[in-house]
DNA sequence: ACGAAAATCACCCTTTTGTACGACGCGAAA
DNA sequence: TTTCGCGTCGTACAAAAGGGTGATTTTCGT
């Protein structure tokens, strides 16, 4: 028995010790409440289902909780042989999903102007508005009003939202 | 919707569906049994246990069906002899919309936790702390945490960019 | 059983964003 | 010519996010 087995069996008795202690309680519970509120009528049911929902969340816990070792993969890195000198950055383009279409229409149906789909890429390369307003010669005020546009006719609240969405609705790459 | 969501959004009322029809089941032969056995006595206790089990098992059931990853895919760095020329830039063809892979080798490299990763990408959908703070069930500032960690190690100092580094390095879809 | 890593939470402060106003100039269309 | 869309800019306040530090609890591998 090796310490690591032995604390897992511990863990296991733990789950069991609950899950059985949590069963009692419900079952004591049930007694209790069936004398006070004095429902009778369809009792079998409405126990089952109280006892079946508070179950199954307890089984959807537990079977996280015991399954998630095995899901987790661990990568392990192993080392590179290198015979020369590699640059420290190697980067692997990858182009997607072929040339990107704006949807034109979406674009129009929001009323979207060009200077504002403009802050929209910006927003979406996630510039701040005082990069904006390095990059499109403006001043921040410009900027923020803008970008307020661009949310109001969009939609949400937050510009990390508004490129979520816009991406979407194909109104930026 | 994305054809990924509507089809987790199916499965999902495929699993309450079929939740629903096995629990009236048991509800049912509970009833009949109840007439053809004629266990009265500590029959709460009994029926309690029986659905208590069932339902358990079937959360355990769901939970894993639920929880599991959706990416079974994992990217293993093996060791390779490298050649003499490296190209600075190399470019690689790869078949339109394919499934999304992530690179867990640079997920590893950057030493980002599957908590952390959670969090990238809630980011991503465009969720402020105060919604992840909801769907995670923890407090405002452990999640300002988690994404201050993820802020730390991607690099840049704004979510918005951080979902846009994340996106090129494929540590999200 | 122990230590390391991960996850959780709190506090405080600064910076960035979001919201709500109002205002001005310009060019095209009515 | 007047109106209107668009781009520009401002102020002021509210809300959210970023940043630093420290602490406790859970989890997990050995």
């Amino acid at each position: 028995m090796t310490p690591a087995q032995d604390d897992a069996r511990r863990a296991m008795w733990r789950h069991i010790a609950l899950y059985g202690v949590i069963g009692g309680l419900l079952v004591v519970a049930l007694r209790v409440t069936e004398y006070r509120w004095l429902i009778i009528d369809r009792s079998l049911e409405i126990y089952g289902g109280i006892v079946a929902a508070l179950f199954a969340g307890l089984g959807v816990w537990l079977g996280g909780r015991v399954t998630r070792k095995k899901t987790d993969i661990v990568v392990k890195e192993v080392p590179v042989e290198v015979p020369v000198e590699i640059p420290v950055e190697v980067r692997v383009e990858v182009p997607v999903t072929g040339p990107f279409v704006r949807d034109d229409a979406r674009v129009s149906a929001l009323g979207l102007t060009p200077r504002e789909l403009e802050m929209l890429e910006m927003l979406a390369a996630g510039l701040s508005n005082r990069e904006i307003t390095e990059k499109a010669f403006v001043s921040e005020n410009t900027v923020k009003t803008h970008v307020q546009r661009v949310l109001d006719k969009i939609g949400p609240r937050r510009r990390t939202q508004a490129v979520q969405m816009a991406r979407e609705q194909r109104l930026i790459a």
